[in-house]
DNA sequence: ACATTTCTCTACCATATGGTAGACGAACTG
DNA sequence: CAGTTCGTCTACCATATGGTAGAGAAATGT
């Protein structure tokens, strides 16, 4: 096994486990035992716990935001469309990771200096993304709204369905293959008719 | 001060700091702290942690049917103003007391046990809201979708945009008066425009 | 007035936790 | 080949944590 890849394995597991269990419910002991490793060796590779868990953020944020630029420059130019191709490209990862975007909750809960950097990480794509909902609004190809509000919602939508099974299967929902695909298009649909103008 | 009242205190404290910080993150210390009272007079009124986490999130429950109930009787027999309502009545607390939505983010975290309960605790309400729901698409008076996925998407909306202040610092936010009416505002176009008709 | 109950407290316990120190074997370097 | 570095480990540490036991004062009941 090539040096580094105890590392990866570590972030693999951390990834997981934080976003799956919340940072605080997740010991190192408990990372090391699911890696197969000593918590020495965690502790080696990241000099702390606050250090794994901003290792641990910093991927993700890179992991989306390269999936999100992915999704852009593969849509059409209709903002619609736009929009669905980046939410897919973030759902995918939900679906198939429940603890990717369950990591991003927890920024709130860290130190600022944590928040901060993660922040930063995705500032330049969040900028984007504004500005390119003021450009469409402003063409009227979506609704007249606050840009930054707006990206903010459909933010919110897409992770807050995603991170909350409980919520789901209170309505009686289950996470089958076939449920998640009418998932998928119901939080489109939803997405899509609240952006659409309007005639009046 | 009357016999209970050290109860309420612990309850408070404890929904509060739950809230904010997870649960996993609050010890019975900090909460004694905060109450101003030893950890052992938390364990006189709940027996172990567990008790003290299960009381809070049912009182929170229950305020919050509370306050849609009011909400939804007080409203207009329209369906997006009782919509707009519910919105309302679940978004005031919120912005008075970010921990208390921020504490049922907490629910898939905790043991199955706590989110059977706490889901029980609400279901009448959900199934009320999904039967209001279907018969409103019925008429044509909301669009045409599955409204237990209906349901879970607004509630998405609502509790994701209202516990995440990160992520609306991170589109330019900032929790002032004007600024969290605005967000009120948006919000209610947003699920509005979602949740219109279209005419096509 | 005395007994009981309620509600608070301190002291203590066993375990969990994040982290440190140094040992050791494998790989690398000169 | 010897020395160095890397990456792993065990043993240990100080503190945090959830919980137990019993003491004591105030309130309540007989």
């Amino acid at each position: 096994m090539a040096a580094g890849d105890t590392r990866e394995r570590i972030l693999t597991a951390a990834t997981d486990l934080f976003g799956v269990r919340g940072v605080d419910a997740v010991s190192l002991d408990v990372i090391a035992a699911e890696v197969g490793v000593a918590k020495q060796t965690l502790l080696y590779w990241f000099p702390s716990k606050d250090d794994l868990v901003q290792a641990v953020l910093m991927q993700a944020a890179t992991q989306l935001g390269v999936a999100i630029d992915a999704a852009i420059r593969s849509a059409s130019d209709d903002p619609l469309d736009r929009i669905e191709a980046v939410v897919r490209a973030v759902f995918r990862p939900a679906v198939r990771r429940p603890a990717l975007l369950g990591l991003i909750r927890e920024v709130s809960r860290l130190s600022p200096a944590v928040g901060e950097r993660f922040q930063s990480e995705l500032r330049p794509l969040v900028d984007r993304a504004i500005a390119y909902l003021q450009k469409e609004m402003d063409r009227g190809r979506i609704r007249q709204a606050d840009p930054r509000l707006i990206a903010g919602l459909c933010y919110a939508t897409v992770t807050g369905i995603a991170t909350e099974p409980e919520v789901l299967r209170s309505v009686g929902w289950q996470p089958t293959t076939a449920e998640l695909r009418r998932l998928r298009a119901e939080l489109l649909a939803f997405l899509r008719a609240a952006l659409t103008p309007h005639v009046d």
